[in-house]
Parts: structure tokens; C-alpha cells; sequence
DNA sequence: CTGAAAGCGCTTACAG
DNA sequence: CTGAAAGCGCTTACAG
């Protein structure tokens, strides 16, 4: 049971980095037990300074770092955090792994991916599996799998920690990080009011999503505060899709008194609104303004470069995984960075006459 | 020492799922020794079929899954696989991670993602630290950091396996995965000599990046086939970005013999070679092609939609993670899926007049 | 404030 | 072909 007796050659090996140090090489170098070696790692506050003080020396002299492993196996718990989505939009998950990413720096904390389709019979199951076999210490759910109320039930159950990010509070604040599309609605709905445009169309995403619903009423607000209404008329159901978008806004100027301007819920669908547009021989922002959502990289790579909303991803990664591993420390950033915002380009312009 | 004895309710737990199996469980429930179900887990040769199917039953009954962290403690490696990254383009990183899962599933294997900074001094022992601390099994690098033998040789180090993704062999078959750029390049040549071109362009890529220099090849290999060269004077280097797409295009558009047709190094700077043909007053594919490289989602978004090279890194991603853990099977997937192919859409056409 | 014992769930020698 | 012992590197009770 006894760990075997340290030889002189095992002390070289240390020294040399030839051999990572263990709680035991630590506690034997410090003249303790190793479980006051496991107190100063765990940050145990029943501890004589002096004893800390010596211990941590050696620590930094080997440059000794607990195994994740051991420690996750005597905890029953991982030191890993799953990401899960299903939003199959690749600037989106990179935003979000990189927040998440930028949040677990220097935690010991490491991120395990775990695309997934919400469309499947085997979902739930499915992630349970995947938290229970890893011990997952906590998962980071995106929209819509976030949605989720079979997933969010099954997660209760397990005893994972977990944080839900939606457009809406889909659940206590402990679960979730709230994105305010609603605020980014109201902004686009806006800037198209006060360029003085009366007759608006809107693209929305697939209305199981809750951002469809959140940017569309955030969009009226907007409106509502210049006197303008959205005509039911003038709304085209998409898919957060270039095609979805393409279809929706050419049915929209199919119309007779077709709209000046269109809002599309996110920048895929306004670029696919600039492609119908060129089709039916219409200039932007000439003849017709488009603003997006999500200020991708898209957003500036078409023509003309997208007037759109900016959502902070990456800003509400940073936000989740200090929510989950609560290293948060007292938050200074501005909470104006968790907010979309404006970004004004050359697709809107003031209606023409 | 010994597991504590099992009561009753313990395996009412069991039954119920409220409680996962664990070897102890099923060693006993199928009256072997631990040791033994070990060797059906590890699929050992050396087991009486009977004993076998005895303890595979027991398994399944009880949908027992080995614990990895405890597997990777007594293993002293893990069961996590690393994808070490600093591609900054999430279509590439999200389009590599999912054919790494690909490869993957089943396999009881995690992927890790770890993007980094090919320019910090401190891009080495971060890399190692990161490996160590979580005894990873292995690491997939993409380019440009797959290219660096510092790294490499710290790799060969650590015991570490490891695959090198690049569009040359930078390491021996067993490291290396080589994307073939200089065939996509070729591609590219070979289309605009067809179509008539005879004066062409060329934007390059960094050319610390191997693939700058293999698509150039690749690209003159394909001229050549027609007689056709590329003047030195007509080659602009780049940075794989929007920005230095747009400025590679508007200088070689400024020259007095400006080519009829531009292939840009990637789908970025072939963007942006678009902006550039219309603020020179030039119509695409009219007065001038563009030929992109990667087919990502930004070539049929862009108006025209590009011409591209269809680069697959989903494929070799999936290859990737099979030479790691090496559950590849028979091979029967087309080989000329790995190969880059080409995807004519409406921004190339032959020259004017 | 500190430590000796037992245990987390597996595998590696070593036997037989 | 199968198993009892020791160990991987940690932590959780429990003492004192």
C-alpha cells in the first residue's frame, strides 16, 4: 500500500524533469503528510501560515501540478467542461469556444466539444452518457438545444452543473445567461426608423427557436417608438439559412407595395435577401435597405458590407464559464459588452423620394 | 483494501441505474475476478469464449462503461485527444473538429480543443504543459503550428502520438497527413488555361505558410499543361485575409497588362479580390475570374458566387483521428475524397474578346 | 492544525 | 486460461 521507497536515482530524475513530481514526492521533500500537501492545493483555510508557506516553496521549486485524473477520480468528478450545440453555424461555436476558452484560462479546467442534434430520438440519453461517463464537472448549452426542457430535466438529475444560454431566461440565474436578442431587435428596428423608413419587412429564423420570436418583437419596439408597424404581411418565415433568406426576401419584393427595407434575422439570411434582390434587379441600398444579426465575418465579405447587429458571443462564453467554474473575481467589465449593438455599414441607407 | 461487501440495497441501486457498475460489480455478479473482466474490456486473446460471453452478457446487462479517468490513471494516459490550432478561420477549425468526431465516435475517446499562438515565445512548454498535465493520448496540429519542428521535436519528446496536418509530408507517413494543396492548385491553373486566360494573377498566402507555396506550384503546374506562365509581376503576397485579398487585387488591377483572371490563395482574399474588381469599376467574372481556395460558406455568398477549390478538411479530419487511435478498419471510403476538387461556379468565364 | 488509513476504479507485474 | 496483490495519484472520513 505504502508508496515504494524513494531511491537516489528518483530524486536525479525529479531534479532533471525527467520525472513529473506526485503529491508524495512533495510531501516527502516538505516533511509532511501528503494530505497537507492535498490542503494546499485544495486551498484548505485550516493551514499554519508557515506550513503553507513551505510547502507552496516546494511546490514551485518542482514545478509540481496535481494529476487531473487522480484528483477527478478521488473527487468522482472530471475537470473537464463539455460544450453542447447544435447551432450549425461554424463562427458561432468558434466565438463561443473561445469566450468559454478565454474564461477557464489558467483554472485547469480543459474544454471537450460535443456537437449534437436536437432532431434525434436519442438526445437525451445521448448526453447523458456523455456527462455521466466523463464525470463532467459542468456542460455550456447554446441555442436551441439550450431550449431543451428534456435536456435541461435529465441535467437536473444528474447533479452536473450547467449553464443554459438563450435569448431568454429559460431558467433561474444560476442556470442561464440571458443573450438580449430582444435588445439587438429593438436597435435594427430603430436605425430603420430613423433613416425614414415607413414600410419594413422582417425575415425571421424558425419560430421553434426563441431568438426568432425575440428579435421580431424587439424589432416592432423599435419601430413602435418612430409610429412605424410591421405589417403581418410583410414578415417572411425562414430557417437562419442563405436559401431560407433568399426565398423570404423574394417573396417579399414580389409584393406589391413591397418594403423599402428588410430586417433579417441573422447576416446568412441578409446575405441571401442581397442575392434576391440583385435577381429582381433592385440596388442596396438604393432601392432597398437589409440589415442583419450576428456581424459574422460574412457580414463584411458581401455587397455591399452589411449594416447588422453585433451579438457578443464571445463576451457570453467568457460569461458562462465563469458562471460554471466561478473564477469570476469582481467583475469589471462593462456590462454594455454583454449587449448586441449597432454596427452601421453600407446596405441601409434612407429610402429613396 | 478490498471493496467493501456489497449489501442488498446496493444492488437495487444497480438494477434501478440509480448507481453505475462498476468492475467490482460485474467481476462479482459474473463470479470472476476483476482481473478478468479487465481482459474482456481490453479485449484480450487469452479468454475461455465461455468466460468471455459469460462477462459480455453481465456488461451488457448492466450497460457497464469502464470509468476512463481510473482506465487512464492505472494506464497513465488518458483517453482525450487535443486539437492544437491556430488557423484563425472557424470554418476550418469547426469543419477539422467535426471530422475528428467523426473518426472518433464510439471510440470512448474525447476531443480537446486547445488553439494557440504560433508567434508566442512561450508556444512550446505551453503546448507541453498542456499535454502532460492531462497525459493526453494524443494531438492532431493543423498548419500553420504543424509546421513548426520546434514543436515537433518536443512531441517526439513526450511519448505523445501525434498527427501533422499539412499540404506537404512534414514528418514520416505515421505523423503526417498531407492535404495535397499543390493538386487543388493545379486545378485551379488548369481551369483558367482552359478557359482561355493567358494572362493571370496570383495571390499568395504568407509564405511562412508551406500551402502558399504549394498552391502557387500547383498552380503554375496547371498553366504549363497549356503553355500558359505566370509572370513574377503578377503575383501579390498576401496574408489569407479580406484586407490583404483586396490589396494583393487592386495592385496587380492597377498594373498596365493587369491579368483577366486572379486566383486567390483562399476564399478570403478572393472576397476580397471581388471588392477590389468593383472599385476598379471592373464587372466578375465580365472583365475578370476569380478563382478562390477552400470552398467555404463565404464562396457561395459573395456575389458573384466564386469558383472555388474544394479543400476536404472535414475527410481529413476523420483520417486524422483514425491514424491516432487507429480504428480506421478497412479503408473504404474513395481515396479522391481527400483529394481537393474544383467547384465552378459563376465567377470565372472565358476573357473578353 | 496535522496525519494514518481506506478508498476512488482501474491496470501491471507476477504467479500458477 | 485465470487470479491475488500492489499500485496509479489523489481525497474523504475519522482521529487526535
Amino acid at each position: 500500500m505504502s508508496p515504494r521507497t524513494p531511491k537516489a536515482s528518483d530524486d536525479a530524475a525529479l531534479e532533471s524533469g525527467r520525472r513529473r513530481a506526485t503529491i508524495n514526492d512533495i510531501a516527502r521533500l516538505a516533511g509532511v503528510s501528503k494530505k497537507t500537501v492535498s490542503r494546499v492545493i485544495n486551498r484548505s483555510p485550516s493551514l499554519r501560515p508557515e506550513t503553507r508557506e513551505k510547502i507552496e516553496a516546494v511546490i514551485a521549486r518542482y514545478g509540481y501540478a496535481p494529476d487531473p485524473q487522480a484528483r477527478g477520480l478521488a473527487f468522482r468528478r472530471s475537470f473537464l467542461i463539455g460544450l453542447i450545440y447544435d447551432n450549425p453555424n461554424p463562427q458561432y461555436v468558434v466565438n463561443m469556444q473561445l469566450g468559454l476558452l478565454d474564461g477557464m484560462r489558467g483554472s485547469g479546467f480543459e474544454l471537450v466539444v460535443h456537437p449534437c442534434d436536437r432532431g434525434s430520438t436519442t438526445l437525451v440519453p445521448d448526453i447523458r452518457s456523455f456527462i455521466e461517463r466523463q464525470k463532467l464537472f459542468g456542460v455550456v448549452l447554446t441555442p436551441s438545444v439550450s431550449e431543451d426542457e428534456g435536456v435541461a430535466a435529465m441535467l437536473r438529475e444528474t447533479g452536473c452543473e450547467f449553464v443554459r444560454v438563450a435569448s431568454v431566461a429559460v431558467d433561474g440565474p444560476d442556470h442561464s445567461i440571458v443573450t438580449q436578442d430582444r435588445h439587438g431587435g429593438m436597435l435594427a428596428g430603430r436605425h430603420l426608423a430613423e433613416l425614414g423608413h415607413r414600410r419594413v419587412g422582417f425575415i425571421s429564423g424558425p419560430l421553434t427557436f426563441r431568438s426568432s420570436h425575440e428579435r421580431r418583437g424587439g424589432f416592432e419596439d423599435g419601430l413602435r417608438e418612430h409610429g412605424v408597424t410591421l405589417s403581418p404581411e410583410h414578415v417572411a418565415e425562414g430557417a437562419y439559412t442563405f436559401e431560407s433568406g433568399l426565398d423570404g426576401a423574394a417573396k417579399l419584393l414580389a409584393l406589391p407595395d413591397r418594403p423599402t427595407a428588410i430586417f433579417a434575422g441573422n447576416d446568412e439570411m441578409a446575405a441571401g435577401a442581397l442575392h434576391a434582390a440583385r435577381h429582381a434587379g433592385l440596388s442596396v441600398p438604393g432601392d432597398l435597405s437589409v440589415i442583419g444579426f450576428d456581424d459574422f465575418q460574412i457580414a463584411s465579405r458581401v455587397w455591399p458590407p452589411l449594416t447588422t447587429i453585433r451579438a457578443p458571443t464571445r463576451e457570453i462564453g467568457r460569461l458562462a464559464s465563469d458562471k460554471l467554474i466561478g473564477q469570476a473575481g469582481e467583475d469589471k467589465r462593462d456590462p454594455a459588452d454583454r449587449l448586441p449593438s449597432l454596427v452601421v455599414r453600407e446596405s441601409t441607407a434612407p429610402p429613396r423620394g
